[in-house]
DNA sequence: CACTGTGAACCCGTTCACAGCA
DNA sequence: TGCTGTGAACGGGTTCACAGTG
């Protein structure tokens, strides 16, 4: 796959784009033949078109001209370029708030993502259970995860302990993490790194509010 | 304010630069005469001091040539800047896990955000509390936040119904919505919104996996 | 000397505009 | 005719490099 030069944003609009097009397979019952243009799909996600093109062109030409895109196909195609077409084993390290959250969040299941285990270092919950999914002690992370073959760690734990926990899921091999903590952690290269910061969302608000 | 031409994600940045500085006051005990230059706080946060520099810029000259930015004041002026020197009315729409997960969450009461209520549609949960803070019936969205002034909405509801109840509350008078709901809403343009959307953040992570 | 503030160069994503094709 | 695919122009954020200054 020449995977080279793509913005990362691209990534991201497609992402959209398969959620756009999901949809509408799920509310329209699977029509073989239907065609959704670039406008139409520009029209629902509040993309531009041209920009819609540029990005599907860097993977194929999947569309027809004169006509558009077939749904059913270009769907399948998006699912096979962003990985979706396969299952993801992912723990989550942190049993707070948010973990919780989102280990209950169902969308994950729905798009192949698979919890294989949350990790903590509060005796309390070590050994308990959150939505079926078993609480380990956080000393065994590295060991879980090279046992398991997990590939994705979502960091939810307090901002001092971000980049310790982070080490250990590299330790143990994992190769890519998302980060909710606010806080910029240094790891290898090779390791993709996505931050989520939910206080830079708010603070940009209040920022907006004030002019 | 000239609050005008300064790229959004030097916003996100301000936020970043003045959380690095809280911390650092919080560690260290406050004193008064301690500078921090744009190389340092390069080293903390990973981002290029020349770009530190750049931003903080746009609002003003804070710092000292040849010695760097007096850690005090410069958290004070970001605080400024990006409006936490106020406090905020927040509420919430969607008391499902997500909502709750933010409800708990306390990072937003030490930045000045109060949450003055959750709504949800579910008989179950209208008339209760989560966290002290009172659950309404969504129906009276418009209403509370007219009544309470309120400036930030938070929308954690499902997709199907995120236009709807972001259009009651931009009738309610509100000013600003964080888009937790994976769709695009369309508003008047004086109405920020921020979106914040787990699975794009997962489904690019799958994505640099394959390559 | 060290570090800020900033014009200029650079880089890269977005948008335009149109040739190509069903 | 209608819409894709794409070269080219555009726009704007990032990085460089250095003059300015305590």
């Amino acid at each position: 796959m020449k995977r080279k030069n793509i913005p990362s944003v691209t990534i991201n609009r497609l992402s959209i784009y398969h959620r756009c097009l999901e949809k509408i397979l799920e509310t329209e019952k699977a029509e073989e033949f239907k065609i959704i243009s670039s406008f139409g799909i520009a029209e629902i996600t509040g993309i531009n078109s041209a920009q819609i093109r540029k990005d599907l062109a860097y993977f194929g030409e999947f569309g027809k001209r004169g006509l558009g895109y077939p749904l059913v196909n270009l769907n399948r195609e998006l699912k096979k370029i962003l990985g979706l077409d396969k299952k993801w084993s992912v723990i989550i390290a942190g049993a707070g708030n948010l973990g919780k959250a989102l280990v209950k969040y169902k969308g994950f299941q729905k798009r192949g993502f698979v919890i294989k285990g949350i990790f903590d270092n509060n005796p309390l919950k070590i050994g308990k259970k959150l939505d079926h999914i078993f609480i380990y002690d956080i000393k065994e992370i590295e060991k879980i995860i090279r046992a398991e073959n997990i590939n994705i760690g979502i960091l939810v734990v307090p901002a001092d302990s971000a980049q310790e926990v982070a080490d250990k899921m590299v330790a143990g091999g994992i190769k890519a993490i998302l980060n909710f903590a606010p806080v910029h952690i240094v790891l290898p290269p090779e390791i993709k790194v996505h931050n989520v910061d939910l206080s830079i969302e708010f603070e940009g608000l209040t920022y907006y509010l004030l002019s």
